[in-house]
DNA sequence: GGCGATCCATACTCAACCGTATGGTTAACC
DNA sequence: GGTTAACCATACGGTTGAGTATGGATCGCC
């Protein structure tokens, strides 16, 4: 049964169309975002939305603003505990490549960089994880001025193949050809 | 002089609003193209639009394959005439660093993923380009396993770049980081 | 069990755009 | 210089989706 099949709704609070609206955003992007649309989803109408945001823009900045959070807590906190700073990056690219589920929002966010809600939050997300990414170069012997370089070439390689994967569907690519991909990506971006 | 400030103008052919087309995107994205719009920015009215083509689509997918066609000549072409293998992936990394202009077109449509009219050609031109990566790759010594492996590495790099720093304006970065980034870049990608 | 606060439905207005209908204007060519 | 085809303006209809107004329903709580 889908999110859309739950008739006995009580009330709904704010968190409530929050949620939903991160959902439809993962599916089917920003633009579909549309406060009637989640209404009907929800089994509601405007009037429900309006008393709990005074605009469409407001539940979007909600929206973004708790995802941004919970990627602050959830995807860079268990990285950070992997103790061995050598085995961290490989550890994480591997998690990466494995867990698509969490990118998905990002990815939709990336396809509507052209929204100005979204770009400094993006901005924001990519820097921390850049910088991020950087430190860990460092901790794993690369030179300063060589671990930025490397940090930057490290997320955009992530970020176009999300583009290029997920909403491109290119390439056209199985398990297998994808795993060699991501030992690929690590024999070639981490330094020995 | 810039695009808008032709007020002597004749009359229009379907090529002048293909390319205002393009021009429109490139510089507001895909959802910026609306017909009287562009016909305002023309010093026309949609009467005029509607005589050279029959929907709004039609004029979108008109400029999409004009620039798909346009990229083919002369992006691609030019770099398959250096000769020696080894030399030209530096060389290819090098001009796509500092002819950014022609790539905001492609980082629009990038933004514009969502369109299912851009899906196929961006699918078609992403394809061509990590195909010809491919070979170059294999040309310059590269095993054919990880040659294609590396081209899809770079060209999500070079994706990524884009939407980091186009779009994003991240990272902040300056002229001399930006040459020892693609220097790094090199480096890091091409065998030596 | 009634009362105030919270939550929602219905019925609008308004603006943006796409597309159509139709008549007018300019260019080209004989 | 008159006719035809190419080009454009004006006015309209239709749709979509945001936001407002207002009254009704429901919950918490004394």
């Amino acid at each position: 049964m889908n999110v859309s099949s739950k008739p006995e709704r009580t009330r709904l609070s704010a968190e409530d169309w929050e949620l939903a609206a991160l959902n439809l955003i993962a599916e089917q992007g920003v633009g579909a975002l549309a406060v009637e649309a989640l209404a009907r989803q929800l089994g509601v109408t405007k009037g429900s939305f309006y008393w709990h945001f005074r605009t469409r823009e407001a539940l979007l900045q909600a929206a973004l603003e708790r995802w941004e959070q919970y990627g602050e807590r959830e995807v860079l906190g268990q990285i950070e505990q992997i103790a061995d700073p050598r085995k961290r990056l490989p550890e994480l690219f591997r998690r990466v490549a494995h867990e698509l589920q969490p990118h998905r929002v990002y990815a939709a966010l990336l396809k509507a960089l052209d929204h100005p809600q979204v770009v400094p939050v993006m901005a924001r997300v990519s820097q921390r994880r850049m910088e991020f990414l950087d430190t860990a170069y460092r901790e794993a012997g690369l030179p300063a001025a060589q671990a930025l370089n490397r940090a930057r070439l490290t997320y955009a390689a992530y970020v176009g193949f999300l583009q290029l994967n997920f909403t491109l569907g290119l390439p056209r690519i199985n398990h297998e050809e994808f795993d060699a991909y991501v030992e690929h990506m690590i024999a070639t971006l981490i330094p020995a």
